[in-house]
DNA sequence: TTTTAATTATGACTTTAATCATAAGTACTG
DNA sequence: CAGTACTTATGATTAAAGTCATAATTAAAA
């Protein structure tokens, strides 16, 4: 099930630095927007959410980071704040490794440095995307394109159908749309054969 | 004028390593939306655009780079294609370096290496910032908490007042909104004294 | 300085997604 | 399998930004 093969940094090497392994049950913070950063963090197993809560209570999803996948790393580099929080979407096991230890550890390994700077790169077109798209188009290719990404950053081709593990809800939060305007753009994807409902769930 | 301290990678350096400079005009490509990357691109005068144009026609601006920054790296190292176009915003000079030797280049030097990733982190600060402003917020937020960023990007304090070297049209393809919103946008904003509109430009 | 181009300004109107309210469906729990 | 919680569904209304049109400033060029 998990992804292992792709992790960022192999499990065991962050062990033998001194890395720890920690559950953390769903809804669990691991950090808080505007905390300061000292831990990389990966995770082994399960999903966490990276988010910001605004004024009013409305969520932003920056992203979902799954299996063997590393979150929360530009306050490892620059010194500042955490951009968002990181909170368990589901029951989960992250492994972590201080900051100075991880920082030596690129130092000593040009490897798992590059390794890291693809990620990053990754990481930012995923952005760029994004960003594009809910500034230039309407709710429903906002949501298209928010779906080819998720089949992609699972390795899944566009042509092939998946389902997508994502509520409504939560593909509002990550779109900057509204829950109901979410369900009318799907419900009319579909009508439109772009996409498939079966009992509530979407396939792509 | 051109802040050179702040270098991603010496211009002597790169040149030693064989790239070379380039001198454009406003308005000119460098590279398009699509294509493929064969170069490390840094400028050493003036401002470039990275940008993406909607189907209507409609420009999201992804953001500027100055003197001393480098831009369009993601594909570099994850071998998709170019996720925005880079054109000349006034007359420039950018030095490039083919693709292999910036590689041997990080490589062969941790320093480099890991100053070039402290800049994919900050850039994806930036963008996590920006897309959570897009989805989250109504005009006038967005536009100041891009202002901020501005300023941030160009080592001024926020307690400092500069001037925004931004058109409105230019402000609107990077917050996603229309001229006209934020020309009126701006107007209130002047008025409820959060900042100064002088001859029509913005000061923040 | 005069002309021209680009940018900013402002009003009237329209569209679209947000909001509010309520109901139906699905899935988890004891 | 009944009950509860969550998610999806749908209609009616509202608000806010987009659109269109036109004018006034400001900056650049002749």
């Amino acid at each position: 099930m998990s992804q292992t093969a792709t992790c960022i940094i192999n499990t065991d090497l962050l062990l033998a630095w001194g890395a720890t392994l920690h559950n953390i049950e769903k809804g669990q913070v691991l950090f808080c927007e505007g905390s300061n950063a000292n831990f990389y963090y990966q995770v082994v197993e399960g999903r966490i959410k990276m988010c910001n809560c605004n004024d009013e209570g409305k969520e932003f999803i920056q992203g979902f980071f799954e299996a063997g996948e590393s979150f929360g790393e530009p306050p490892l580099f620059d010194e500042a704040p955490y951009p968002a929080s990181a909170v368990a979407d589901t029951d989960s096991t992250v492994i972590r490794l201080r900051k100075e230890n991880f920082l030596q550890l690129l130092k000593d390994n040009f490897d798992i440095h590059f390794n890291f700077t693809q990620t990053l790169a990754k990481r930012l077109r995923f952005k760029s995307v994004m960003s594009k798209e809910i500034s230039s188009y309407g709710p429903s290719h906002r949501i298209m394109s928010l779906l080819n990404e998720y089949k992609k950053s699972h390795g899944v081709a566009e042509t092939v159908q998946m389902k997508i593990e994502l509520t409504r809800q939560q593909i509002a939060d990550m779109t900057g749309l509204r829950v109901e305007t979410v369900i009318r753009s799907i419900r009319e994807l579909h009508e439109k054969g772009k996409l498939k409902i079966e009992k509530g769930k979407v396939f792509c």
